[in-house]
DNA sequence: AACTCAGTTCCAAATAATGGAATTTTTGGA
DNA sequence: TCCAAAAATTCCATTATTTGGAACTGAGTT
């Protein structure tokens, strides 16, 4: 039994916790009760005390003018899972040289079910501050990273990604079809080398490559961004080698620093 | 009933998820199961399943090596925190400014409980990361930021946080005694100001100020922090106006901006 | 081979979550 | 200012989930 219930948001009662707690934290703006009843689907009763218990537990506030927004505890715990990373800290010295090469924004990130999350960033100017970036998630099919990342990933593993994956357009060069992102893939195999020439986001270009480590269990890509008016395809084809060169060396360090065995 | 049943990780279910969550997000290093154990005080089964369900949800990672740490999840969830943080929003140009009247390291915290939070930082040097400060919390009773806000209280809350704090000792300056605390919130109350000299990190000395608004039940405070060899008195002195002048426009900034009325 | 310790699984009993409906509060229009 | 409609909150018998002691597994040791 139970053959097409369980599906998303499932691990009992925290499951539902975290998929209520999301859907406010990840809005736009903030929510009413109302709001959150039209997207979670929830009874009335029955949403009004997870909203309860979240708001007890500070991982959301209810303003007096009833409006859930995120919670201070939610901070707390993130700077305690950034700090603490393991791949981030050993991956930030090469990060840092590939900016230097390049005067570009570098690009950490991990490849997380069908997205990528950002681990990392390091930018020139800009004052010193939380990046809004780390911690965002894009679809993994059409950003540098995650095209590396995908291409670092075998047949199966691939196959159960993909299987019901549903492109959406950002820009006139997104990939939007299954056997085109294979031959991309295909290609990115063959060369080290993801390009994602305004995929995503118009006038933005990047170049990346994968870094994976199966022991691990980690799929993970580095990238150099620009805006296109900077980066032509002469300055793609000038960074590739040094990408390649800096996901490769964050791989060897990783082996060298955390294990060659277990 | 129920008078001493209830304290502290108890909203059902989500509570004692959370709990286990932060003890092992929070810890200094990675825990195994056991470690996690010994800490919880939880009989073995029940902790295996809350565990497995924070891994399902992604808010923690089981390594190969059996080693618990902190999820992604919880990045993406901390980042829109931050990100659609209002309070932080209307500070950060202020605290720009201080900085850079200032050269030193400017920070904003929120009091949550007995603890300040750190919402923003502004650094000079340093490359552009998220910065592991912010999201940290440190007890208010020995830091710039805590007394200020402290101070901003009424008797009635300032009471009630008050009671049962436990004073430790960070530095021969730490306060370390109610009466001592009060005396100086008192001071703080009649300035405007509040400094920490070497009182939380030995070294490190700063002036804060509060900010703080009712009708949003927000009580904050902002600083302006440095190496003791740096700061002396005359400096903090001389920091003191720009300080109290830039909590001063917080807080009108944030009556014009997030309306006068509700 | 026997032992130990860490991790995992099991299942009847206890507990917490559920959700439909009633109640209270807020909102905004007359 | 008052009233009606909408929104938010509370209630409680039913139902589903969590609980936790104990038994099991398996890797590493003596």
């Amino acid at each position: 039994m139970a053959s097409e219930r369980d599906e998303e948001g499932g691990t009992g009662t925290l499951g539902k916790a975290m998929s209520v707690l999301e859907a406010v934290a990840l809005a736009e703006r903030p929510m009413r009760f109302t709001d959150v009843l039209a997207v979670s689907g929830q009874p009335r009763g029955t949403l009004h005390r997870q909203l309860s218990h979240l708001v007890q537990e500070g991982l959301l506030e209810l303003r007096p003018d009833h409006a859930y927004v995120p919670g201070l505890r939610l901070l707390k715990l993130a700077s305690a899972s950034w700090a603490r990373n393991e791949f981030r800290a050993v991956a930030a010295p090469f990060l840092e040289a590939l900016h230097r090469q390049t005067g570009e924004t570098v690009h950490l990130g991990v490849l997380r079910g069908r997205e990528i999350i950002y681990l990392d960033k390091v930018e020139s100017r800009q004052a010193v501050r939380m990046n809004s970036q780390i911690g965002n998630a894009s679809p993994a099919y059409c950003t540098g990273v995650g095209k590396a990342a995908l291409a670092a990933l075998d047949a199966e593993a691939l196959d159960a990604l993909l299987s019901g994956l549903e492109f959406r357009r950002f820009t006139p060069q997104t990939i939007t079809s299954r056997a085109a992102l294979l031959d991309e893939l295909a290609r990115i195999r063959l060369s080290g080398i993801a390009f994602d020439r305004e995929e995503h986001e118009p006038g933005i270009r990047c170049v990346a490559a994968p870094v994976f480590d199966a022991g691990r269990a980690l799929v993970a890509g580095v990238s150099v961004t620009g805006p296109a008016y900077r980066v032509g395809e002469v300055q793609l084809d000038d960074w590739a080698p040094r990408v390649r060169h800096a996901a490769g060396a964050i791989m060897a360090e990783l082996s060298a620093r955390l294990g060659p065995q277990r």
